[in-house]
DNA sequence: GATGAATGAGGATTCATTCAT
DNA sequence: CATGAATGAATCCTCATTCAT
């Protein structure tokens, strides 16, 4: 491994600068190995082994495992959530636009990343670690949540979006992102599936926003069924 | 112990009938106790004690844990596809009353059982057992799209929904229904959960639905951007 | 190792024999290293390997460490009190010679035995594991505070002890057991001592008995400083 | 840093100062966490925290967690018997006094001391250090034992004591103190123990010196029973 | 000398699997 | 066939000790 010669301010000695650099590497690995087996099937010897260090080194920079995964989702996910909440703020265009834009924006971060396994594990294992399971629902559930529910609401202030049941609307949004991360991790993965049933997230996505923003109905027909029928 | 002489075909001696019941006891222990604990934190003792054999009776039917998860999936797998078919045959109604009741009906004997459990299993342990991926794919989500596909075609068939990219539209209805079957087996059956966060499937279902079938814009707003204005 | 013919009504399969025979070589093998290296230090795996049996086969009898230590008080200590009571009740004679039995038999079932061991190693290693601690002051301390409680006082109520204060006369009896204990299992087992040093039990016991019983100072000396002086 | 230049005998640099006291700061450090937890339970790491030093450091003084712990034992057995000796020549009262006085003194200076919790580690951990078990045999029970035997001899001498066996007799003073010391260290520490059941030292001394001195019979009982008959 | 990052052997406990009865 | 006692590999975590800086 190359080490470059130490220069004037930055000198960092070897030693001091593998500790700066450590929790990334055991980050990253945890990250890979996580994803790929789950939390109960992954060791973590093998997360210290594939960041290039012992066992023991692990457990300087994480207490457990649980915090080690803690850790992982920290840097991963709930980090993240000042910049989105900054980058909505800004936004100015309309509220469908505006949805378009967040769900693009997750794809390219999330759910196009390996942070998009960690949801899939979260739900496959909550089970069996309620802590676990607790800190994600407070770490990323509930401030992407409260994300998209801003979104909603700002939609029906400006009189863009219908009236409707925030609570319940938030996961009309939800849940074809978290379809997506699932499928992506399970069935998606298997090599089973033949070209033809392949999924293009990019083009699922488009189609998800565009169904959520109109539905699937004809204008009229919708009017006929679900509201008040137009003045004859 | 006195065993009767087997008689009729229904009067088969206890012993022997205990015996060949037992694969099946030991399937819906095992359903059961997956179901609930997933994989890896079910104990193959305990499915054994739960049907009432002892821990080496099972590996006289099942040659190992995998095997046992394998039979559980592929013996709870008959499919019901045939009848569903049958009965949408049979729909009169209008389309959009169509996906109304199949979801209502899909949650009936799907969503609101044990089945959904099972799903729930095969997404999380699918990384691990790629055949049961694979079983999965073939013997569940390709008739359901088949069968979802049918109901979208008919609606544009008759005027009622608007052309769509049907190979991606069946994720719209597929997507919130998987959604949701994840989500009560995992976070949503997670104490963590204040009263307030939890999900009523009824409602849950009911919201999806209408919101799939018109979206989430004002009439006026969408035909703005997305359709043509109405005639005034 | 020599299996005995299975005869008659004793013909227990070898394999069921062992299974009731285990949990005794596994008490038996625990006392051994517990009372030679401290409950810390014992490691079950040693100690399954000395009753001849693999780690797991301990775990199948003795839920834990802490339980196996547990059951070796109780099979080694607790388990007299109500034998060691009977034969208290049953005494006749007077109650110095009642005390003197009762140290005698201590001596035969405890002090020279093994289970002597278990005192010092709980003293020793007490403040590390405050459940062991409570346990053995519970099961061990106060039954047998509360049985020399019942010698002193049938003295006195008999008029042959004077009055005291029975709560720490307790400790007049008990503490040269425990010190003697002690002493076995620490510096006495010293090979530094040379023999003129070696503490003799029995020798050791008589004398402490005898001392307890009647004190160091001669009868008038006594009254003279610590009592009501004589009447002039 | 400023360091000040050596100039008298007292003003050795802060620095060096230090450097030279570092053995003694880890040897006090390490005593009350031995005392306090014993030997297996106390980490180097704590031990060379307390003393404020790192614990490469603590390795650069002592060897090993072993040689440590024999230090700390050699550096705190600076007996103070030649003190204790002086104080008894001098001693003009009876000698039933002066055993009183022997042993308040003894609980001021040692019972009621850390080197109490050091008797108690020794007694602990002398199975594992055979050298400490000799040491402190040679250093400190040696000593104690012909304190003791003088005063006894000198009761006898002056017809205040009955005759005995002195070997055995001094062990009727020591045991009840070495008891003392070991349950303030053990059970008498744990939180198990409610108020009533504890060991209050000035009462136990109190009690123990009387039972000693004048044993548990009434007067006339003991001669009875143990004694020649008083004349008539 | 001092530091503290890194190591890795060690130990309690679990559980799928085997096999003598 | 059925049992359940026995096994031992697997895993998280600790901590004395080393050594590059």
């Amino acid at each position: 491994m190359y080490t470059p010669p130490a220069t004037s301010d930055q000198a960092v000695p070897r030693r001091a600068r593998r500790k700066q650099a450590r929790p990334g590497e055991l980050l990253d690995a945890a990250l890979d190995l996580f994803v790929e087996k789950g939390f109960a099937a992954t060791r973590v010897e093998e997360v210290a082994h594939h960041a290039g260090v012992s066992k023991g080194t692990l457990f300087l920079y994480f207490s457990s495992k649980e915090e080690l995964f803690k850790a992982v989702v920290r840097h991963n996910l709930s980090g993240q959530f000042p910049q989105w909440n900054a980058q909505l703020e800004k936004f100015a265009g309309s509220t469908p636009d505006m949805l378009r834009s967040l769900l693009s924006v997750w794809w390219d971060t999330v759910g196009n990343t390996k942070a998009s396994g960690l949801t899939k594990l979260i739900l496959s294992e909550a089970g069996n670690f309620p802590e676990i399971a607790a800190f994600y629902q407070q770490e990323v559930i509930q401030p992407g949540n409260a994300l998209i529910r801003r979104v909603l609401q700002r939609g029906m202030d400006r009189g863009e979006f219908r009236p409707m049941d925030l609570e319940y609307a938030v996961y009309s949004v939800l849940a074809p992102m978290i379809f997506l991360m699932m499928w992506k991790h399970s069935l998606g993965a298997c090599p089973c599936l033949d070209g033809a049933q392949q999924l293009d997230p990019a083009r699922y996505i488009a189609h998800q926003t565009e169904t959520l923003l109109n539905g699937l109905c004809q204008p009229a027909q919708t009017q006929a069924t679900t509201r008040k029928p137009p003045k004859k």
